[in-house]
DNA sequence: CCTCTTGCCGAAACCGGTTTCGGGATCTTT
DNA sequence: AAAGATCCCGAAACCGGTTTCGGCAAGAGG
């Protein structure tokens, strides 16, 4: 029968609505309302209505501290970003985070963000975020084959999710995109176009995302009868002046390509130099097809061919997918994939003829 | 007496020591662990220093949770991106939120970031972090200098850091670069270079940091008794075709500047085209100096020349203000502002005669 | 009609902290 | 030596929830 409840003036921040507000609005108790809105059996429809009702007009949300401090969970999900290794990852943050967030925020959940710039400190941050109940499961973007995350996480029993896949699927919920079919789709596109001698520039094998792409170009060969050419591929190119060496070491061969396969944009555009070098004009007498849809990409001149893969859905999907994990789903059935649009562009087109001379190319 | 002190069994995650092992420890109440680690004043100093020490050997950490239910304080910096809107920050991105998040951590602090499509969103967004405790104060990217944000928190009073200044700067603290001071000096450099005819090419008028680097413009104009032409000066170029097109406007002109200065890099990028198009070379017959040190600006040929932002930086200082902003500071002693370096590149050079014929250009 | 379930809710402990209140012991003061 | 002020700390309430336990009332079964 106190006064106090209504310390709401005007104009002061209004005070949150407690449990016991609901509590002493319905003649009921704490225990009785906390019950009724996490779904106990031992509550009648009835009562359990009149909660939800006056929980819906009141404007009441449980304060998730709170509530952490018993159920040990706080609806927040965790990203440590690993620094300090190449920063590949970097152009897709922003709309990645853009979808995670705002699947999180649509469920009531945050985002708790944190970096590390090396692998032992990603474990220790996502560590210490766990114990202090700062997150109750990751996202993990980027994994490798063998990825110590997993490993560590399995182990203490944290739930997680995965961008992209590892090599051992026990226990792992992901969504990934399909770059493999993506990269096989590309030498069927190559192939009709009459590029018959193909090479492949691969990225770091030590991500599984590259040994599914590698095996995608390899798929693709063996559909259209092409024999594989250890000469014609190659792995490691991560940044442009990468990707421009590759594109040189395969362009000085006798018997050159005709097209080449990235499996990262950022190494693609090293073709662009290695190309100027040589006299060759991509688009004409070099065709490039490349994966991930980067801006740069689609602002080089002729315009990257390129599968163009939506980083904000991938986030609002993983996000869902680990909050449903965090909430006991099975990690089994909690594996999306995706499959990724073919972005056209300039630096695609028909083979021109079989010779590798006319250095100077361009012809109108 | 009871044994159940020790379900700590081997491999299993050892259970978070809390202040009532720690009391138990001592054979001290709750309370009095808690003020002497708190810096109450009724404590002595042999008793503090007793339990600072038992803390520490057993590794106790307060549950902040726990902790904000009582003080309404969560120790965490909430980060709220606009998104949607054309996404300058883009590249910042990973590098500000490594600074950010590393000083958070390194205080014991987290970092909550979220998204929001609209300025409105952006309000909400805030509101409900701060409202959930999930965030005690924030930092504020890309300032305008009438920004909604700030009169929105300044009204409910949470605290806030600006990255970059506003006009009315009452209550506010903030870390900024000296984008003024950066311009101004690239006017001097040009000048030393011989170049007389100054073009500049401004971002979007309504951030603030744009007004703060046109006053450069225009301070280091009258520093050297130069003459403020407003056919060589413009603003609203953020993106490359943005800056393209005013370097168009500006090199039709008859008496066409020699050097451009831009507010922002991608933007510079443009004069690349528009050079192209006139057939000048960048560097010879036209300098560009500007702003930000992207990596895109170094991976041009030639290498732009710009003022280079460290943004990990900026994260770092931004955390440590806010966290001191929170705990009580007054906002006029957090503000700090940070010297830019020039990085040379090769779209600077000395002037090249009083003519702007010679199209073709290029001279060995 | 009596016992046995079952349904449903109140009472109270609990989670891990913080903060107020009051009082005993020691130290000053007169 | 008695009275008052100070120093410290224990006791207990509190924050906003969750969860266990037990019992009353109504329905089912014999």
């Amino acid at each position: 029968m106190t006064r106090q409840d209504k310390i709401n003036q005007s104009g002061v921040a209004a005070r949150r609505v407690t449990i016991a507000d609901l509590s002493r609005e319905l003649g009921i108790t704490k225990g009785t309302v906390s019950r009724a809105l996490n779904g106990y059996t031992d509550i009648s429809a009835s009562t359990r209505q009149r909660v939800e009702r006056a929980a819906e007009r009141l404007g009441y949300r449980p304060l998730t501290q709170a509530q952490a401090i018993r159920t040990g969970r706080s609806q927040s999900i965790g990203l440590v970003i690993e620094t300090g290794n190449h920063d590949a990852h970097r152009p897709f943050l922003a709309e990645f985070l853009a979808g995670a967030s705002s699947a999180a925020a649509a469920e009531g959940w945050t985002l708790t963000v944190s970096t590390a710039d090396t692998p032992d400190q990603v474990l220790q941050r996502m560590q210490q975020l766990v114990q202090d109940r700062k997150a109750d499961g990751f996202i993990l973007p980027r994994t490798l084959s063998d990825d110590p995350r997993v490993a560590h996480l399995r182990a203490h029993d944290v739930p997680f999710v995965l961008f992209g896949r590892v090599a051992d699927p026990t226990g792992c919920a992901w969504f990934d995109f399909k770059g493999g079919v993506a990269i096989r789709d590309a030498v069927h596109r190559l192939h009709a176009a009459g590029h018959r001698r193909i090479g492949y520039i691969g990225s770091t094998p030590e991500y599984h995302y590259e040994k599914l792409r590698l095996a995608g170009f390899r798929r693709g060969l063996s559909d259209l009868g092409l024999a594989e050419e250890p000469a014609l591929m190659c792995e490691n190119a991560v940044i442009r002046s990468q990707g421009a060496e590759a594109a040189r070491q395969f362009l000085c061969q006798p018997d050159r390509p005709t097209a080449l396969i990235y499996a990262v944009d950022d190494a693609a555009l090293g073709a662009w130099d290695a190309a100027h070098e040589a006299g060759l004009a991509i688009g004409h007498d070099l065709s490039i097809v490349s994966y991930d849809g980067t801006k740069e990409g689609a602002a080089a001149r002729p315009s990257l061919a390129s599968y163009a893969v939506d980083n904000r859905y991938a986030g609002e999907r993983l996000a869902h997918l680990l909050i449903r994990r965090v909430r006991g789903e099975a990690p089994e059935a909690l594996r999306e994939e995706c499959d990724v649009p073919f972005r056209p562009g300039g630096s695609f087109g028909p083979v021109r003829g079989p010779t590798g001379g006319n250095p100077s190319g361009r012809m109108p």
